[in-house]
DNA sequence: CTGAAAGCGCTAACAA
DNA sequence: TTGTTAGCGCTTTCAG
């Protein structure tokens, strides 16, 4: 490995020269500069960024925490944040704690405020949040994707108004015309998706309508599972017109189910989803879904760690992340003339 | 920050003892061992990470460079991947080159030999090899997810014999009496899945079968590029019976598109992919793929990296991962009386 | 079994 | 403008 001083003995010159070329390249002569250049040229030298991270005493690197990458959600927050991130001059160390708390602790303790600077951490519960605070002092833990805009969690957190993206659902279904609806409750593990859930209820009770507790299923976080769930639900209550289920994985495994069930969407069966992952738009028929912008809270997550990083507060701040919106595809329609 | 002094001191020891606690515990006596374990506790202490990489010369970190994680196939060989890592006591900081090559070769150039021991390279073509040799002496670069067994590239590789997996497809498709097949040929970043095609059309071929140009498309990677592309081939070739897709995106897009067509997948037309990634088994029908056992290459690639990390060598030695398997789902069938 | 000391590669005052 | 000098926090000989 070719380090600083190789390259300094060759340019005639001393470690700290060669580091200010490498930096704020005012403080050296032209020539003296570009005879530093040639001789890292020729070298084939890279800093060394452990060495660097230790004497700066910051690694410029982010952690990202998330139970299990294989849900297609993470992925699309993943890229936007890397994306933020090295435009910001960080690296974005991904950490899969494959849903196990044991796992996200062990990586907390190792890389928060050794490895990474700041740690993004999505989807937790409270034991974890409890976790984070009694641990970690030596780098800022932002939580994000909180889902629960009215009770600020005790750490610095970016919250996603999920309520207002299930009652955006159930007034679209409402203007349908529909009344009759089933509802898939997703379980992340960051518990029961209940805000989604109850935003939708609360709508729907104002309209006058209880959804009962036969017309509600909870649900693991997978298309397989919506599919099940789905089955069971047209099998319980035939006659439901629309079918609202709190994440869009759940929403694209109910269609499926529909389809092969002969019930037509949007024709004989709405459905609904929550998030916007980009399979929402792939699948035929397309996907009606409450977007929640996530790229951009990836990104706002991203910019306000780092602010963070510059200026770390222990105020449990909250900062909630842009407003979900409806967007209207393929898989709702009308209550038809002929159903209940 | 609690240091390893701030313990040391606490413990009334020196810092190389309390290193020595921290790793070979045999040379420490027990009872003072328990004193600086007690100080580590009190204190808080974790040790910092980048310290240790340098003094160690080494980061116990691997670097998994891939195009662009939102295409599913890649979280499956991530959540692999970082299992594998964590299990031999490595982290894996996976990098997103977003199709970019100036973004990857930023990212080996920082990355490789400082922040990771070892890299990992998926899907490269060959500029990049080209870069990944001419650059990089620091640290071993293992390529893996090599498509063509049959020339190893020059640096060391896991290869998966796509070729064959395209023939199993073939195979599946002759026995059910499939005769005229469409083709849909992806263009991942890594450049045309051709040994995929190839190794299909091989097998048409020795059976009398050649595939000409109208009924083979070349598509970027994704169902929605699939899915028009297929709109396209039925189009051009209505009387087709069974489509071949060089990747499970493209398949899963074909099929519905053929449902959208209102052609019964499989009574109609049969459709098989290449990769079982999971949404395979998710969508309806099920699809009947060539699994490419993404996990079992993404251990083995761990795996080798980490060998080629305690012994270096200039080799560019290759290992053939785990051959691919035919699956069969519920998108093949026999070829129809009626068709053609 | 424990301590002293050197050094990993780099940065950042401060001097010259 | 450049060099000198201390470290950053840890590991690792080598003495004691």
């Amino acid at each position: 490995m070719v380090t600083l001083s190789e390259v300094a003995k060759r340019a005639r010159v001393t470690a700290a020269t060669v580091s200010n070329v490498l930096r704020n390249r005012e403080k050296v002569r032209p020539e003296t500069a570009e005879r530093v250049l040639r001789a890292i040229a020729d070298l084939g030298y890279r800093p060394n960024l452990n060495a660097r991270a230790l004497a700066e005493g910051r690694s410029s690197t982010l952690a990202l925490m998330l139970s299990n990458i294989s849900n297609p959600f993470y992925p699309e927050f993943v890229l936007a944040a890397e994306r933020a991130a090295r435009k910001a001059g960080h690296f974005l160390m991904v950490c899969n704690t494959d849903d196990d708390a044991e796992v996200g602790r062990a990586y907390l303790n190792q890389i928060a405020g050794t490895f990474a600077d700041g740690v993004l951490v999505m989807n937790t519960d409270i034991a974890f949040n409890e976790f984070c605070i009694s641990t970690i002092q030596s780098a800022p833990i932002l939580l994000t994707m909180w889902e629960h805009p009215e009770t600020p969690p005790p750490l610095p957190c970016i919250a996603v108004d999920f309520a207002r993206a299930g009652a955006l659902a159930a007034t679209h279904l409402l203007e349908l015309g529909h009344r009759d609806i089933g509802m898939l409750v997703g379980d992340g593990c960051g518990g029961l998706q209940d805000a989604r859930s109850n935003g939708f209820r609360a709508v729907m009770r104002e309209a006058g309508i209880e959804t009962d507790a036969a017309a509600m299923l909870q649900v693991r976080d997978s298309i397989d599972a919506g599919y099940i769930a789905c089955m069971q639900l047209m099998a319980n209550r035939p006659r439901l017109s629309a079918i609202f289920a709190t994440n869009d994985l759940l929403a694209i495994g109910a269609a499926q189910a529909l389809i092969t069930l002969r019930r037509a969407v949007p024709d004989d069966v709405s459905v609904i989803g929550i998030t916007d992952i980009q399979l929402a738009h792939q699948v035929h028929p397309a996907l009606t879904t409450v977007a929640i912008q996530t790229a951009a809270v990836a990104e706002l997550s991203v910019d306000r760690l780092i602010r963070l990083i510059q200026a770390p507060t222990q105020q449990p701040s909250m900062v909630v992340g842009p407003a979900p919106e409806l967007v209207v595809r393929a898989s709702t329609g009308p209550r038809r003339a002929g159903s209940r």
